[in-house]
DNA sequence: CTAGAACCTGACGCTGACGTCAGATGCAAG
DNA sequence: CTTGCATCTGACGTCAGCGTCAGGTTCTAG
């Protein structure tokens, strides 16, 4: 699988996968010409990646954690980057939930019937 | 208040306030000499300013906002925009609900006594 | 064999929310 | 009056995850 197939198969750019491989998030065998190669798995690695950064990984913690996965023994370090990162995790939906009713909050403010002004809405 | 107190009780720097004023979020009078002061009311403002900000709002969307918020008024375009970023927050809050299931796999799967080699663990 | 689509390697550009530095001024205490 | 900390205005620096352009090469269909 070249390079093109991926990203449409993934919906990331060609740019990005170059990028991946640049951080060495993604491998791929090189053809005589010089063209990158991809094996099937290739494409839940990708999708791996874009919901780790979705996450607010940085590309450096997911590069120190994809080995960790692929062979499935973790080290008491990065053990600790995992659950340091899922507890990032639980504040930020935590922050986003406040910050969700909070915003319902102001919908509700501005949507009702202004007792000053009533026929404005 | 003078802007370094400001500072001090809401957490944000001092660069960051001056920043808010710059992109209208957050308005202060002058003294004489040109120094911002700012009311008491301004703690909770910058506060809001930043559980915004934390939801991934930008500095243009939020200043957009703040009137309705400070009016009690919303315009059907504030609508809009109120209606979407809860959206997006939702969506937000979705996807890293799935990023945290899957860290919680990957803890599960690197932490479990490898079968192959169980005196590693 | 050849056209042209897909691919390659640099390398610079972009964006947003500030950090940081320089040099000048304001202001309260002694 | 002076010391010295707080504040001021500009303006450049940062960082990540790519976008984009230039100029050259590879692969595949006909």
């Amino acid at each position: 699988m070249r390079i093109g197939e991926l990203a449409t198969k993934t919906g990331v750019s060609v740019r990005a996968l170059r990028y991946y491989e640049e951080q060495e998030l993604l491998g791929a065998v090189r053809s005589g010409g010089g063209q990158r190669h991809y094996a099937d798995t290739a494409v839940e690695r990708v999708e791996l990646i874009q919901l780790l950064y979705a996450a607010g990984l940085s590309s450096r913690t997911v590069r120190d954690l994809l080995p960790c996965v692929d062979s499935g023994v973790s080290t008491p370090q990065s053990r600790a980057v995992l659950a340091g990162e899922r507890d990032r995790i639980d504040r930020q939906i935590a922050e986003l939930t406040r910050a969700r009713e909070k915003l319902d909050t102001i919908i509700a403010a501005t949507s009702a019937p202004n007792p000053a002004c009533p026929y404005v809405n």
